[in-house]
DNA sequence: ATCAGTGCAAACGATTTGCACCTCG
DNA sequence: CGAGGTGCAAATCGTTTGCACTGAT
């Protein structure tokens, strides 16, 4: 007797060449719980695949991705590094401490009821962006001991 | 007879050392309309004083700003560079065109009636920052056009 | 006077690019 | 097979740092 077992097929977005190291850095991405900079992702690659993949070309994979809009390309209040996210159809929002640079999501995007559309005239609104900045539980209390 | 003419005279907060460098960005900064990155503060304090600010300076002035709380730092979708603003009362939110980068300012804040502290536990929020992005009315009709 | 602030040049980290080779479609 | 993608190394860009000197308090 044959058991068919199909494992989740990962379904890879029309219009792009995809070679191995799109595919694979698309797959991470997407098993990514958290938005990735080129170098977690050229690690985190490397680490499964000997090596074999040049920071440069995450770099191009990324931008092409971006040109697609398969990804967004974001930086964090307070830290300047770059980092993409797998374009979902959701978006989540994060207040960031200042000094920790410890990230806190908002399970409720306070946008869900507003009409954003009409403050800006002719502009086509394809996402937003929101950050809460401040500092968080730990960081108040260290700099409350340290003065 | 005497006329005594007095200038409107811009006020240096206290507790930190006032060199001539860090005073004129700190006038530079409050006429700015706009964030400026290092660069841009550079050039504009050089044209006006014979280049004898090094762009270091610039930099190590601005994160004493930015530690004491004078300036925020922040960088725009879709754009790496970091720009400083003065920390005056009010903030700005901008709908920032993917394409060409131009920011267009809103003129309500959505916030200004929605409680956010609920959300964070024991989050301090200091400040928020939103960004819509999207394409311009300019860069749509382009795209169309270009195909 | 003293110590923080500055200029300069060198170091650095993140990202980009030129070029020869490789690979998907 | 051919256009486009990749690896590697060198180049570039924004930002930081070491050090000797200068200047604000």
């Amino acid at each position: 007797m044959w058991f068919f077992v199909m494992a989740e097929e990962l379904q890879y977005p029309q219009g792009i060449k995809w070679t191995k190291q799109r595919k694979k850095v698309y797959e991470l991405l997407n098993e990514a719980t958290e938005p990735m900079s080129a170098v977690q992702i050229y690690n985190s690659v490397g680490q499964t695949d000997k090596g074999s993949y040049a920071l440069s070309t995450i770099y191009r994979i990324m931008t092409t991705f971006e040109e697609r809009g398969l990804v967004n390309k974001t930086t964090w209040m307070g830290d300047d590094t770059v980092v993409y996210e797998l374009n979902r159809g959701g978006h989540k929002h994060y207040a960031v401490c200042l000094e920790c640079h410890k990230r806190i999501p908002l399970e409720h995007c306070p946008f869900a009821h507003i009409h954003l559309e009409k403050e800006t005239g002719d502009f086509t609104i394809t996402g937003h962006k929101l950050e809460l900045y401040g500092y968080c539980k730990e960081c108040k209390a260290r700099e409350k001991k340290e003065g």
